[in-house]
DNA sequence: TCGATTATGTCAAAGTCCTGACATTGAATC
DNA sequence: GATTCAATGTCAGGACTTTGACATAATCGA
């Protein structure tokens, strides 16, 4: 794209703007990097969740990584089929099915976040590290600030 | 979700986390605001640059907004419907046809500005002033270290 | 205790977006 | 000038995600 004059009251130099296209190259590199490890970004989110807590629900899992329940199940049923995650059948009480990682979904995780972590240590590098505290402070005030 | 022992080396505490969060939530009230003006959030940004970059192609269009041309073909064909856009169906040399807005685009663009500039409002009036330049810079240096 | 509220899992339909592919066009190279 | 090369617009197919809806189950309050 051509940028001939780029000002400050611009639109392309906006915060929304800027970290919209931040968020778009960091989902473009693990896009790339987890298809040779056979994921997608999601899947691997959901792995990587159900590895720091497990036995969370379907629920639990959609929250934690900004999806809709709908769109975790289907994640989790492409996970089952590929053995990566299981879920007992039935439960002794209420509705939420506690999700755990099977062997081979930790064996697979392992390796994809070797990939993923490689990207983002290429993230944390171009920070100054001690900005690297702060910076992560504005993105969750940021975050508050759009929630409530 | 329930965060019982946030560790500092917990993925939910990683930069890419946090970027995907603030992200989310950036995206969540954009679709709401917008909603309300019949606009989805491709095509609020379809606007937008529109307005700050008259003449602009599909391709060009789909670069600045960080999707394909193919998912930019169908935002324009829906604004071009509604429409809030026009461009020639022939054109003198080239296959690329510059788009620009109707006076109905610039109408609706104006309203919708409203209520997504106070949305990014909430978000930079979180942070501390003197640190908004930083943080925009740290924007860019992700990015740039993310596409090399 | 019982009804209302809330939360969960799932289905269905629609929309959105992407990958892959192709024809067309302009530029670059020889 | 002819031939590659890159870029654009578009079609087709599939994958992903969402909204809307419903049944089930736990919780809360009267």
């Amino acid at each position: 794209m051509a940028t001939p004059h780029p000002a400050d009251d611009d639109v392309l130099s906006h915060v929304g703007y800027r970290l919209k296209r931040a968020h778009a190259a960091l989902r473009g590199a693990m896009d790339k990097a987890l298809r040779e490890h056979g994921l997608t970004v999601p899947q691997y989110a959901c792995l990587e969740v159900l590895a720091a807590r497990p036995g969370m629900s379907n629920a639990d899992l959609a929250r934690a990584t900004f999806v809709t329940r709908q769109s975790m199940n289907v994640v989790m049923r492409g996970l089952q089929t590929a053995g990566l995650i299981e879920r007992p059948d039935t439960v002794e009480a209420g509705r939420a099915r506690p999700t755990t990682l099977t062997p081979e979904g930790r064996r697979v995780l392992r390796a994809a976040q070797k990939a993923v972590y490689a990207i983002e240590a290429r993230m944390t590098d171009a920070i100054a590290p001690r900005r690297l505290a702060a910076l992560l402070e504005d993105f969750d005030r940021m975050t508050r600030a759009l929630e409530e």
